[in-house]
Order: C-alpha cells, then structure tokens, then sequence
DNA sequence: AACGCAATGTTGTATGACAACTTTTCCAGA
DNA sequence: TCTGGAAAAGTTGTCATACAACATTGCGTT
C-alpha cells in the first residue's frame, strides 16, 4: 500500500497542453461559437502528436459541451447555451440513491424559481407563453402524462420569462434530474391533486398579471413548498 | 417534449451504449467508489467493440468525474465528490464577455448564501471554521491578495457548515467563475472598504452564533446586495 | 522471512487502414 | 452559360497492432 506521496506527478498527459490551447483560443476570441475547427490531420501536425491525442483532447472538450463533432464535417465550437450545466446536475444526482439529494435540488428549485416569479412579476416582458402552458394544463387535467409535460413547462416559460439566462440554464437542469426519477410517480397522482396544482398555478399567475412581485414570489414559495412536502413523503415511504 | 425529429439519426455511437451500460451499472451498486474497472482489453471483448471506442467511453466518464485513471493499474471510479457542476458554471460564463453575466452569477449566488446563512442559523453544526476563516481576514486585513482569500473561505465555509452540497457545489462553481476577473479587481480595494467588509460579515457570524435564521440571511442579503451593487458599478465604467 | 528483480498486467501514445458521411469540384448535357 | 449530378477529396468514426511508461505480482536467492 503506496500512496505515500510519491513523487509520482502523473507525467503530464499530451492532451492536456492542446486543451489549454485550445481553451485559449476560445476564450481570447480566436475561435467563436460556430467556428470550425482545424482538421484532426491538421491539429496533428500543429501540435506534433498523433491522432490519439487529438481525438482525447477533443473529446474532452466534447464532454465539457465546449465543441461538438459532425462526422464528415468537422468539429465546432458550440455556444455554451447547450447546458451542460444541466447534465453536470443530473451526474450529481445520480449517484445518491437516498432521496436526500432529490431534496436538495428542490430546495434549489424553490430558491430559483421564487425569485424568478418575483422578477416576472416586475418587468414587463410577455406573458402569452405562460398562460398558454396554463390553459394547456387545463386541457389535459385527465391525462397524467401531458399534465405533468405541460406542468414542466410552465415553470420553465416562466422562467424564460424573467429574462434570466443562468436561472434558466439551471431550472432545465433540475429539471432534468428531477423529472427522470419522479415524473412516473407523479403520473399517478390523484384528479384531487391536479386541480390543487392548477388553483396554485392560477394564484402565481394571477400575482404575476396584477404585476404584483410579493404575492407572485409567496404564492410560488407556497407551491413548491408543498411540492417539496409530498416528495419527502413519497421518499419515506419509499424507505 | 417537442420531439424535433433530426432527419436520419447519425448512427448511436458505439461508445453510448457502453457509457449507459457502466452508467448503470454504477448506479444500482454494483460498481462502487474505489472500485476497479475491467481492463480495456476485457471492456473491449465484453462489449464487442475496439480499444478505441473503449477508451473513449471512459474518457467521457472521466471528464464528468466518475472515474479516474491511473496508468499501469486500472480505471477506477470515483466519489462524486469533486462534482463537475463547478466547471459547467464556469465555462457558461466564459464566453460572454459582457458583464451581464456576472451580474446573473451574482443574483446564484445571493440566492444559495441568504438561504444557507439562514440553514446554517437554524441548524447546530459547529462554526469554527466560520469564525476561524473571520479572524484571518482580521489578521490579513492590509494584504489584499490573502484578504480576498480568506474573504472567500468564509463564505465557503459557511455553506460547507450548511451541510447542503448541492449548495455548496454551485457555491464552489460561482466562486470559480466570479473569482477569476473580479479578484484582481477586488486586490486594489480600498481599506475603508475592507473594514465594511468585515463589519458585514461579522454582523452575519453574530446573527448566526445567536442562532437568529431571518437576521442572519437578512445580514447576508445586504451584504451580499451591496456586493452586487459594486459589481455593477465596476461593470457599468468599464463600458 | 525479507529483499531484489524479472515477468506480467495495464494505461498512454503512435501508426496505418478502412468505413461512413459531407462538402467541393468538375464535367456532360441542355 | 447554366444546371444536374456524379466523381473526388476531405473529415470524423472505428478497427487493429505495436510499443512505451508505469504498477503489481510473484518467484528465487539470500
């Protein structure tokens, strides 16, 4: 058993020194989103190592959502709208198998879209998509799976509403981690609790067309709140 | 979900059925942190496909912090620990140079701390090292470099004493992402600055020592508003 | 038993080839 | 000249093989 802190610096791995090169250019500006990429023959020769490394390095920045590849085409630089924030959520949640963590992104949950209805409810931006998910709600009260769809995106038009990019990035990744694991349970929930959840929706909604922040944030608050009570239920009773 | 059908799916790649198949198979327990992966030679026979591709699943692996690599011995997998959320973060903010940005990374971060000042006010868990971090800002107060430090420490460790890790891996995210262009900013602040500072966060550590959750996220949103407020202004002259 | 050291196992890198697919080029025909 | 379309060239995806760099195992000598 080693692991006496050998003087073993892990010899720098080739691909490191193209990725920080590359990361570079990004960043300085001299590769934009959409640009592409020097061929993998060509990034060869300009860094002098084989197509292993190349490929590695690549993919590195592939799984970091900083490029994408297109066979026969090339690789790209992507707009870093494409969220790997939301995957690096949903890897986070993935590996706790007590539902403590499904808490804790519901608790982030609430933080986020609390302040996001309060600043709906202050600007001035459109509503439509909003009321749209709304009445889509509405309509599909006796079909669980599109209630709980149409449900996802309300919140989510909500929260395009706000104008607020990074809020947005990281509800569609809560989302995500959430939904997979829950959404199927949540397919069988009562006609009771789907009119509940629309009377709720109905007092944010109405708070944010009367333009009024305070009520908006509280009556999402106490939605989410009592969303955040029935998924503690639901994981103790699983215990 | 909109299904915008892409026309011809591109072929599944080789390495995704790989990647779900390990995926899950760390998932339900049956690899477990620490644990040592099958060689890439017997991945490749078990999977039917080459080294390459074999590697390439575990390079994707390795880049979302599931496992890690060590030459000579094995892939291995590793604690969620080191979560990948923090570079995500940091790499959503890298491209827009504009301020805005950070101006949205700022309203994350208000968010997460009020709430964990107010966690951290309503729990038991020790505040050493809350305090411990207070006085070396106290004691750094004319080197700005480790002033700047230490000022992050605290607010760290503060979500740390939290015990929320979600929080605290976003917090970690934001830090990394704010710290870069706002530390060296921040190095030529003024000692009269510094002492509101530590006025601040000793008013924070006050409300919480007395286990008093609404002054303490109170103490929290104000300080960190005022942070805010200088963010802007610094943003708003440099245009 | 303890130590030294070779054999073996594993990941990292290089090289070459072909498959699958996309973009460009160019030529025949109108 | 312009157009259509097929050939050509370019690019990423995958396979196969070989060797280098490093770690672990196990055997044989002391």
């Amino acid at each position: 058993m080693p692991s006496l802190r050998k003087k073993s610096i892990p010899t720098t791995r080739r691909s490191a020194v193209m990725i920080r090169s590359l990361e570079e250019k990004i960043r300085n500006g001299s590769l934009r989103p959409g640009d592409r990429l020097p061929s993998e023959k060509t990034l060869e020769k300009d860094f002098g190592v084989s197509r292993t490394v190349v490929r590695e390095a690549l993919q590195i920045l592939k799984s970091r959502g900083m490029l994408e590849s297109r066979r026969g085409s090339g690789s790209f630089v992507t707009s870093p709208s494409h969220s790997t924030i939301g995957n690096s959520i949903s890897w986070f949640a993935s590996l706790q198998e007590d539902g403590i963590l499904f808490l804790e992104l519901m608790d982030l949950r609430i933080l986020v879209e609390t302040e996001a209805a309060r600043l709906v409810a202050s600007g001035t931006s459109s509503l439509a998509e909003i009321e749209k998910q709304h009445r889509l709600m509405e309509k599909h009260r006796g079909n669980p799976e599109h209630f709980a769809d149409a449900d996802i995106e309300f919140h989510l038009a909500l929260i395009r509403a706000s104008g607020h990019s990074l809020f947005y990035e990281v509800e569609k990744g809560l989302m995500n981690a959430l939904g997979r694991s829950f959404a199927r349970s949540t397919h069988e929930i009562a006609p009771e609790r789907s009119a509940k959840v629309l009377a709720e929706h109905l007092l944010i909604l109405t708070a944010i067309e009367k333009r009024n922040p305070a009520a908006a944030s509280k009556a999402m608050l106490a939605h989410l709140r009592r969303s955040r009570q029935n998924l503690l239920q639901r994981i103790q009773s699983a215990d």
